[in-house]
DNA sequence: CTGAAAGCGCTTACAG
DNA sequence: CTGAAAGCGCTTACAG
């Protein structure tokens, strides 16, 4: 079926195509009348304009795009891993972009090895987006943001490790939330509180580990360095972390896992080891994934403001807000605050 | 900065855009040595063709859509549930498309009420998508169908419910993969088997519920009505059903939930009732997904072939195999196997 | 095997 | 407030 075009509706509006194109747009300077029959003639052709020739002839896209790393992407489909974060992430730009007919493309890029300049570079250039929300580890890679410059694309780094002046961000302070919760449980009265490590390859892995020191050395705690064990957001890797930690002669009375997959690891070697929780063992996660609210105790844990973050960053995108790169001026740099959410699975320790 | 085009590979060729444009489509007809120097001007350019170039000149637009349903997006963040369906979905969509020099769009469209025939009229005219998966309830709306049929798009179907003449599907057969499991069960030797529905709004719950009673019946086992509980897929819904059905009299020996999620939420009412699992009770769940291996037990469960799904649609899209419906040919209903994974929650009930 | 011309459906930059 | 012309960067259909 030939689709209908501006053509068509000029024609049976009986204007030129230029009055539809001012109508279509939201234009000022289009008499009430004119729009009226525009918008009839329009309505009842079911027109919709061209996105293709809409980029073509002009400056904007109508497309905003993700950009996600290939190999973490199939690594966490291959290991079965449980974590919601691009869904959440995906959650909030989707329904932005779709609110302001404006359309999402999720890009995997691979972005080890040489590949990355002609990859990235190919796609900016064969897509024209208006504007790109880089993930980890896109977000801090040096190439990738010197081609977005390059181009002059618009972009938002969401949670980034390297601050330093290279364009707009959104992320939350995961050092801080780290302490906060190292202080929950110091504030209930633990003294001895093993650490479980996240996957080394994102940045928040050694913020959250950082939070943890600070409380403790800020609680007047000696880490004993047996009390931080190594992990990689997976459930089995927790499990044998945690077990390492309540075998210990003097075991942590708490264990706070970087994730909450590894708080559900940390939960069943505690079961296996015979310890109730959060009688014998307090537990704590980090994400409020939904797998929090699926164990018994339901764990608490530190929310992560997904979905709010990339609905600031498709605004930013959309609104122009990203591209204010203006000479001297900083870089918008907004921190998205995070919650402690106290569930069951911490409690004061026995004694 | 202004971008390279055909021309300027053209030029430093010193060849035609056209023969740029043969060998940036693999077209048969040039010489060797003339593709090089084409292939070796393009990468000193950095060239890549613009896709709206490409797609308002040419037949096609190298984009593949993804049709989702709105509110059951929202209600699924809003319900905090951890089903991970639309990743996996998207994941072989995502690889598949990429592989393929595809792009891949994810539209969010709103099937309740009458809007749809706009949004989705405007959504084809627009973006003229290669192709578009269609997800439930999308595979089934006879607008939608009809809208893709008159602008000539080809489309799979995602696991429809309906299966006559709409267009080529890819789906499994949720029925016998119920009437497996519940098979699986009653070869354990358990007699009273109780089953938790999924999502009524979910056409794979009545399958589901179809197969358990299928294979109750061909097993020769009455089932007594109590023993059939609804659920929503939420861990909550399983728990209150699951807790239902403990408080029988005659309590079931085995509960057969229709999603992990809810087989947790089993999991959780037998150890508030003190039933071991799976010495006092087995649990069995349908979807093998992440969180099916973060319980002790583990889950026994139905593996559901989605990134294969995903991968063959995107496949056939790009093929051109889903356009095959040539007059008369029956359209493709491709069946992808299911597994049944027997884990640690089902086992002989004692005695 | 190679290329010159026309056109895809819009927006831009101007003119009135 | 409205419109005629040119052009965005490609592919199509054709000629040689």
């Amino acid at each position: 079926m030939a689709s209908v075009t501006i053509y068509d509706v000029a024609a049976r509006a009986a204007v030129s195509i230029k009055t539809v194109s001012r109508v279509m747009n939201n234009e000022p300077n289009v008499r009430p009348q004119m729009r009226e029959r525009v918008l009839e003639a329009a309505g009842a052709l079911g027109y919709a304009p061209n996105l293709s020739a809409r980029s073509l002839a002009g400056s904007r896209s109508f497309v905003i795009a993700v950009f996600v790393d290939a190999s973490l992407t199939l690594d966490h489909w291959r290991s079965e891993r449980g974590s919601d974060y691009l869904q959440r992430i995906q959650l909030g730009a989707t329904v932005e972009t779709r609110a302001a007919g404006y359309h999402l493309l999720v890009e995997l890029v691979d972005h080890d090895g040489p590949r990355v300049r002609q990859e990235v570079g190919a796609l900016l250039a064969a897509l024209k987006p208006d504007g790109v929300i880089l993930t980890p580890p896109s977000c801090d890679n040096e190439v990738v943001l010197e081609l977005l410059d390059k181009a002059g694309t618009p972009y938002v780094r969401l949670g980034p490790e390297k601050p330093e002046g290279r364009g707009p961000r959104v992320h939350m302070d995961d050092v801080a939330a780290a302490r906060e919760m190292t202080d929950h449980l110091i504030g209930l009265g633990h003294k001895r509180i093993g650490f479980i490590t996240g996957d080394q390859r994102y940045g928040a892995s050694q913020a959250r580990l950082e939070g943890y020191v600070a409380a403790m050395e800020a609680g007047g705690l000696t880490i004993d360095k047996a009390w931080i064990r190594p992990g990689d957001f997976t459930f089995e890797s927790a499990h044998t972390a945690a077990a390492a930690l309540l075998g210990l002669d003097e075991r942590p009375t708490a264990i706070f896992a970087s994730s909450d997959e590894m708080a559900l690891g940390a939960l069943a070697a505690a079961a296996e080891a015979e310890l109730s929780c959060p009688g014998d063992l307090s537990v704590a996660g980090f994400d409020d994934s939904p797998v929090s609210r699926l164990s018994r105790p339901q764990l608490t844990t530190i929310r992560q403001p997904l979905v709010e973050m990339s609905t600031l960053a498709t605004k930013m995108l959309i609104n122009g807000v990203a591209r204010n790169a203006e000479a001297g001026a900083r870089p918008r740099d907004e921190l998205i605050p995070f919650t402690l959410i106290h569930r069951v699975s911490t409690a004061s320790p026995k004694g």
